[in-house]
DNA sequence: AAAACCACCAACCGCTCTCAT
DNA sequence: CATGAGAGCGGTTGGTGGTTT
């Protein structure tokens, strides 16, 4: 048989195969689909004989068998709408794939990794005139940390470190910016909802000169606007932009509580 | 001829989110 | 409120196939 290689995993080989699938797998899952459907991966090991993992099941069908993937090579024209939406979101590959049609968070993430992002390195990319809007995606700013930061990592510092990579810069002007803000998953994703809906949820801004030079600098200040803007202790989340008029800045916080339920607020206590 | 090197990317892993009970 | 299973996410890796030494 088939016998490529790819099951392994330490003792018992007879329990799940691992790596890449063969043909014969793929028509054991892509029967499976046939007549059972997608959804609940799990089963496919016990209706079948196909020794994969549930997971592993989900994201082969995902991210290849579907006959929604697309399997030829990116066209420029994909390229281009990728790296604009990669400016405006980030490492959001399902957003950014949601929007890339027959592509998936995969194929996006890993085309971006290999082929874009070194493409894009000649950081050439400053609009001269008016300097960058830096806008940071805050959503995870879950006010004051709740620590449990798992083994590995060093807790300290992670917080929103990870969304500062996510930094984008495009030319603004002041009045009335709209900023990428972590929607409460309304069925539909789309490019042109991320940037106009801002949720609800109070605001706060604040004027602040000149921005701040660290990191940690910048969370306190981001910290304090936030608490203006009505963010409480406990897992608010809220996103913000640093909006520059001349050499001034404004730090334009929204408040983005996750209760998409009452709009009457539960903020009874305090 | 073979070893060392390298680019690519499918798949894995650890984790979170969501929803039903 | 808790639990748990399924779905989904994104960073990372290891196998593969091509290229250089
Ligand atoms: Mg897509």
């Amino acid at each position: 048989m088939k016998d490529s290689k790819p099951q392994m995993n330490g003792s018992s080989e007879d329990r799940v195969r691992k790596g890449l699938w063969s043909v014969e797998e793929d028509q054991m899952l892509l029967d499976y689909v046939n007549t059972h459907g997608k959804g609940h991966w799990n089963r496919v090991s016990r209706k079948t004989g196909l020794k994969r993992s549930g997971k592993s099941c989900r994201l082969r069908w995902m991210n290849y068998l579907s006959p929604s993937v697309k399997r030829e090579r990116f066209t420029e024209d994909e390229d281009d709408l990728i790296i604009r939406l990669h400016k405006l979101l980030g490492n959001r590959w399902a957003l950014i794939a949601g929007r890339v049609p027959g592509r998936t968070d995969n194929q996006v993430k890993n085309y971006w990794n290999t082929h874009l992002s070194k493409k894009l390195d000649t950081p050439n990319t400053q609009p001269a005139h008016s300097k960058p809007v830096i806008m940071h995606n805050c959503s995870e700013l879950r006010s004051c940390c709740s620590g449990n930061n798992l083994s590995t990592a060093p807790a300290d510092d992670q917080m929103i470190s990870s969304d500062f990579s996510s930094n984008t810069t495009c030319g603004t002007k002041t009045r009335s910016v709209t900023v990428p803000i972590e929607t409460a998953n309304t069925e539909e994703e789309d490019e042109t909802n991320i940037m106009k809906e801002s949720v609800s949820g109070d605001v706060a801004n604040r004027q602040i000169g000149a921005l701040q030079t660290s990191k940690a600098d910048e969370l306190r200040q981001i910290e304090t606007v936030a608490a203006d803007a009505g963010a409480d202790d406990d897992g608010d989340h809220g996103s913000c932009c640093f909006m520059q008029y001349l050499d001034d800045y404004t730090l334009h916080f929204v408040l983005n509580n996750n209760k998409r339920n009452n709009a009457a607020s539960a903020t009874a206590g305090m």
